[in-house]
DNA sequence: GAAAGCTCTCGAATCGTTTCGATCGAATCG
DNA sequence: CGATTCGATCGAAACGATTCGAGAGCTTTC
């Protein structure tokens, strides 16, 4: 092929007028009512129409009801939003939120329902202009409370999973909260760091508020701001704030190898950090992405990992170009929150009571974590 | 929050009515039409008559006219689906496509139209289940072909990109297939690398054809299997047979750094290769993700890029930490591409001719590339 | 043999919006 | 001042499916 065949379509004019359900009744010589219990096969119908009806749908080349008639009758249009955090690239850079949706996917299409891609843009103008039955906001961005009062206000059905500050948020009525316990996990995997004996111990975390330019800060500076904010990244560091008190550290700007590496070398630098203490023996990422690159950083400087270094994450998805069960972490089970948002959705919607399963993250070893030198 | 608030949605009994526009009319004291004309704002209307209209429909609270109701009428539901190869994760795996999907989606925003992600999956049932005006189809694989066919029997305009094996299909009335020059810049390649002084070149494929299965191949396979198929890999291959004929290498199962590393570790495990010639001297990569596997096998078996070994890519995306620049390969315009298969399908959707810039690659010398040892 | 109970089929209403042609009043023009 | 035009508004007709209640033709039962 060559760059671009500029190949106009000319379907316009000769463009046959898709076949209705009433040119269907005719050729058969049934009621259109008749024809459409035949085809969808819901009500009591005889063997020998049903087959005439067939028949005459194969003939006259009758595709299925048209999904506008059908979903403008039914109110129903088979089609489940997903909101996501920002522009689909950065949303689908992350290997957490790209597995929940490739679940979500997954169970919709088992049951013919399709996903249609929200970025989570600062306009809600698509979110009231497109048709869906419910939706699933992924992650807990102020834009995200903000979309679901647009689509409550459309008494649509809503999911979140992650969404730890729609949680909180009094008076959005919303299906379910879908997400592991945060702060027990991270509170778990201080507990494994502390018991191997580390007292130098920095944090990596992710975006803790809407502000998401990176930076180094001290255990007063993330105090304040976890008080402030709820956050999926204020919930994990109250985790690890259980163990470890003051923890000073690096706020990375996104959940990636590329921020980890960036924030491995401001902690590795040697020199003190800003709270005076030498370099940490032991650094908690509240990602696996950020931990990789916090151990990359760490080879860069010449440390061995766990021997000189001790590294957790956050996750347990498998990084590219990593071995998979080397880093000591915690595993997610992203693809049961995402099968279960998509169920929990399909559930609400045929009338059924909504029955969701606890979620918890469990510990991978790992590694990565070895006493301090 | 905990695991999971198993808030059961009350909504069900209570659920207040969506107010329609006869509600605002009759609140308004006009017609149920001069109320569509004055809230749409297409038909001449008094501007007290607007302002009045408006004023109702905030009393009332309606929120816009039902999407389902409106693409009923009009026939259009402002919805464009995009046909991805697989499941949504080993998609979105690529940033290909990814970056591809996050310009489409970018575009159709900005117009108020939405993304349905459809993984292209066996049954086409979905494809005919739910409304869409139109639809972008990626890649080039045998189900790309099936879809396309079901997608035009509803006679939706269709868009491709890299759907070098659609645009051979003769019966099928497709508004662009989209794409750059694969072949041309696969030769530009080559040319390069022969221009270094490299005879010893092998090559590591993307998945040929239907068959996914990684492994070694001769010249005369390629040849075999470029003859009785047409995809991006043979395109590819072409253009690199234009330059080096009867070469012989690797077929990757996907398009992924761990794909790549395999195929390196397979390409420089020092023995002779199966036409009995010694270790290449330059390795060609369709992707750019390929190459860099390529690049860390070499690494690992104590080769120097480009001293010992030179290596291309194909893509010029960004590889995650891997410095941008240095790999030498062909950089694509993927976001124009996205950009355009969405302009292009919204031109036709309104009626207007497609108007199709041509896209070509661009030459990204890198450092990878240097004379054989 | 009539009443009751089936199974199958049909007609008609309905969903909420958009759009087309008609109408009505006011302003413009000769 | 009457004829014409134009802008603003309205009523009604679609769009194609689903669903409900009614009824027609059976068989079964007392």
């Amino acid at each position: 092929m060559t760059s671009s065949d500029n190949e106009q379509s000319l379907a316009g004019p000769g463009a046959t007028p898709r076949p209705t359900l009433a040119a269907v009744a005719a050729e058969a010589g049934v009621a259109v009512s008749t024809a459409s219990l035949a085809f969808s096969g819901k009500g009591p119908v005889a063997e020998a129409t049903r087959a005439a009806v067939r028949a005459a749908a194969e003939r006259v080349g009758y595709r299925g009801p048209d999904p506008r008639a059908a979903s403008f009758r039914t109110g129903r249009s088979r089609v489940i939003g997903v909101v996501l955090e920002g522009a689909v690239q950065s949303a689908f850079r992350d290997p957490v939120q790209l597995i929940e949706v490739d679940a979500i996917a997954e169970r919709l299409s088992e049951v013919g329902y399709g996903m249609l891609l929200l970025p989570g843009a600062e306009d809600d103008a698509l979110l009231g202009g497109t048709a869906m039955d419910a939706a699933i906001l992924l992650g807990c961005s102020p834009r995200a409370v903000t979309a679901a009062r647009s689509l409550q206000q459309l008494s649509l059905p809503l999911v979140t999973i992650d969404g730890v500050a729609l949680a909180h948020e009094e008076d959005l009525a919303v299906v379910a909260n879908l997400g592991v316990d945060s702060r027990a996990a991270s509170a778990e995997l201080a507990r494994l760091v502390a018991a191997a004996g580390h007292s130098r111990v920095a944090m990596v975390t992710l975006p803790l508020g809407e502000d998401r330019s990176a930076g180094a800060f001290t255990g007063a500076e993330l105090a304040a701001m976890s008080a402030a904010t709820i956050s999926i990244a204020t919930e994990r560091a109250r985790g690890v704030g259980e163990v470890f008190s003051d923890l000073s550290g690096w706020m990375a700007a996104d959940s990636t190898i590329a921020d980890g590496l960036r924030a491995g070398r401001a902690l590795l630098a040697g020199r003190a950090d800003r709270a005076g203490r030498g370099r940490p023996t032991a650094v908690i990422a509240q990602s696996d992405l950020l931990a990789v690159g916090v151990i990359r950083a760490a080879e860069e400087a010449g440390l061995r990992v766990p021997e000189d270094l001790s590294v957790v994450g956050f996750d347990g998805v498998v990084v590219d170009g990593f071995p998979e069960g080397r880093l000591t972490t915690v595993r997610q089970p992203l693809r049961a929150l995402g099968l279960a948002a998509a169920q929990a959705l399909l559930a609400e919607l045929a009338g059924e009571p909504v029955a969701l399963p606890r979620f918890s993250a469990e510990l991978v070893p790992g590694h990565t974590v070895a006493p301090p030198p």
